[in-house]
DNA sequence: CCATCGTATTCCCATAATGGCATGCGTCAA
DNA sequence: TTGACGCATGCCATTATGGGAATACGATGG
């Protein structure tokens, strides 16, 4: 039976963007399309690093490409980040909770200072 | 010089969620406290592999230990899960964009609609 | 057809992760 | 002190990663 190791970087969105430089990526894709030279570049990355994050975010559906002459420029494709956002938005309420309990507590005692003028 | 392999999953909170049964247990303290032995039956994993898996999250601060008795109970640390929110978050326009252009086309529409009549 | 530019892929290597199993360790009750 | 219970750790085998360097591949221009 296969001995399971780590998942797999192009399992799942999750597992995508836990490499630092492939968030840098969709960082820069935000401003538009890019051919993967100038990504790599930009960067400061060799070019077949840079392909090689682009094939993981290719396969979790993160970016996509269009082929220009012989440059292939890449292209942000965020949906697949939603899933992402959604979950960690479960988390919400729990970061914001002592800052709640702050916040109350500060309203308590507003209003006793009202009550004792 | 080292070479460089994945990141560790101790690096921080986008690695160490990346593990589909590391976000469960996340999950599941959202209820509150939970000592392991009953998390991991919970979850339906060994024990050793619960305790590997919180060890985890305690080196990243996702979660809280607090010996009670023989027990180890295991709590929420969610603050840091907000820089993942926010990273994600950031990207929020651009997964609505197909919607926003959908939605301005709708508006675009009903106006020369009214135009028309 | 051939040379070239822009990319993708392959190979090699050191690192490390996960799951199973066995074992070490600390705390509490007799 | 001795047991027992609850957890943490250690070790093993298997798998896959990211980086560097070399190379293969596809499209374009002569």
């Amino acid at each position: 039976m296969a001995v399971m190791a780590r998942a797999a970087t192009t399992s799942d969105a999750f597992n995508a963007i836990a490499e630092p430089q492939r968030r840098d990526i969709l960082g820069l894709l935000r401003a538009g399309e890019w051919p993967v030279t100038d990504l790599a570049q930009e960067l400061g990355m060799s070019q077949p690093q840079a392909s090689k994050h682009l094939r993981v975010l290719r396969e979790v559906g993160l970016v996509r490409v269009r082929g220009v002459g012989k440059q292939r420029r890449y292209s942000l494709d965020a949906d697949g980040l939603r899933p992402v956002h959604e979950w960690v938005g479960g988390f919400e309420q729990f970061w914001n909770e002592s800052f709640d309990r702050l916040n109350s507590y500060v309203q308590d005692l507003k209003q006793t200072r009202q009550q004792e003028e």
